[in-house]
DNA sequence: GCCGATTTGTCCGTATGTATC
DNA sequence: CGATACATACGGACAAATCGG
């Protein structure tokens, strides 16, 4: 379903990067080329740059032209790597690990004064309130506590929350997440963690708290997941000019 | 110095949701509006409003309008922040803390195998090993291990070291930081961290590798930093479609 | 439910500036 | 200097989503 012609261009390039044609250190066609190849405008070749740029994949050089940064990862060192807004079920599915979800909570509550602070929602709404464990490859690793705001998720079951709350949310509640802030921090674990992850001698975790926003603009999910240290992983790429020049 | 027109509009729309004239859930004036206010076209708006849905500031709603998603974070939890690209010595100034750097190790080397591997260098570079404690409010916070290539920091002294790197580079190489890569992970101090960071009894730090390239494409800067965990914390965004719908 | 006005999303063409070679 | 390549900016056109009458 290709639904923008600079969508369609970006994945080629990237699929074309990925797969060497274009190796590292090499520069990619140039814009007019590009235009000539896609048959389509200057501005439309330079959407799909700008993707490519911001993920990292390559970076463009007035004057000369763009060059490729991207090189394969090790895979051994990537068993679960964040980065982009996927949910657990699709990273799983991209690390092809077994994976498992465990709901070890849920609840009807609603948010008292500290917890209306830390997650943004307004004080006294209805939320649903869930935890769940993940396991990947028989161990469990991440615990996920997450609140749902029931104006936003009037329905939601234990049975919705151990398969993927999402894509529940997505096709039966026609809910959608458009924008996601993150907060990675690093923290002691909890006796919670202890119960439920498998911590060996590690004594604190990645903790990620999440925000996301509905296509109205209206926070509905709040979540703080606990990854076990060794199943953690965070890539990221910033570039200095071309964008805002703050 | 302002370098373009849109970078200004960025920057003025920012000012004006961190002031709160714009508050938060409000609709930002319609780039029709935008266009008359600022007397541009409506592209030149669109890259604006770009910079600022990346940022995480606003939410653009087909249809109905730009959402303002910005609320002011409640400083006491927000020591020390990463997300943008910024040297320590901007952040500190950000945060408005002392601060203090100590240079514990200082020379030249060449790249061996495992390091080139793991760094991206090629093997057998000459490169600048440095290492350096990040000293904040009289707590050493952050162990920075960091490798230069020669070949573009051809001098490179612990007394440059000892002040900002990137100051030095800049104005004094002419060497500036285009794009880089970051790696976040969680792991287990090692004995050099607890000779230098006030660990307590923590047993896990923050570990962030960075890789930066110049104006060129070349890896230049290898870094991997260890974070005490109470003085890490980092922040992203993300957006669903508009970008790239992979 | 329909229609029209508003607003954002996509795409095109063109022109000019700036950096590299 | 000229040719090439990316950066910025302008203008116009149509599609898609939202909202109110």
């Amino acid at each position: 379903m290709p639904r923008s012609k600079f969508g369609d261009i970006y994945r080629d390039l990237k699929y074309k990067i990925e797969s060497g044609e274009y190796p590292y250190q090499s520069l990619v066609p140039s814009e007019n080329t590009l235009v000539a190849v896609y048959s389509c405008s200057r501005n439309t070749v330079r959407r799909a740059l700008a993707g490519l740029i911001e993920a990292g994949y390559v970076q463009a050089i007035q004057g000369k032209g763009v060059r490729v940064l991207y090189r394969p990862v090790p895979v051994a060192r990537a068993p679960f790597t964040l980065g982009r807004m996927e949910s657990f079920r699709e990273t799983a599915l991209r690390c092809r690990t077994s994976y498992q979800t465990r709901v070890v909570h849920f609840s009807m509550t609603q948010t008292d004064g500290a917890m209306a602070a830390a997650s943004g929602f307004p004080p006294g709404a209805d939320v649903y309130h869930v935890e769940r464990v993940r396991i990947i490859d028989g161990r469990a690793m991440v615990l996920e506590v997450s609140y749902f705001l029931r104006s936003v998720v009037p329905t939601l079951t234990p049975e919705a929350a151990e398969q993927s709350i999402y894509a529940y949310l997505e096709k039966e509640l026609g809910v959608q997440i458009m924008t996601s802030k993150r907060t990675i921090t690093v923290e002691r674990a909890t006796p919670a963690d202890r119960l439920y992850l498998d911590m060996g001698s590690y004594d604190c975790l990645a903790v990620v708290t999440n925000q996301a926003f509905n296509a109205d603009g209206i926070l509905f999910e709040y979540t703080v997941s606990h990854y076990h240290p060794e199943y953690f992983r965070f890539q990221d790429t910033a570039s200095r000019r071309g964008k805002k020049a703050e």
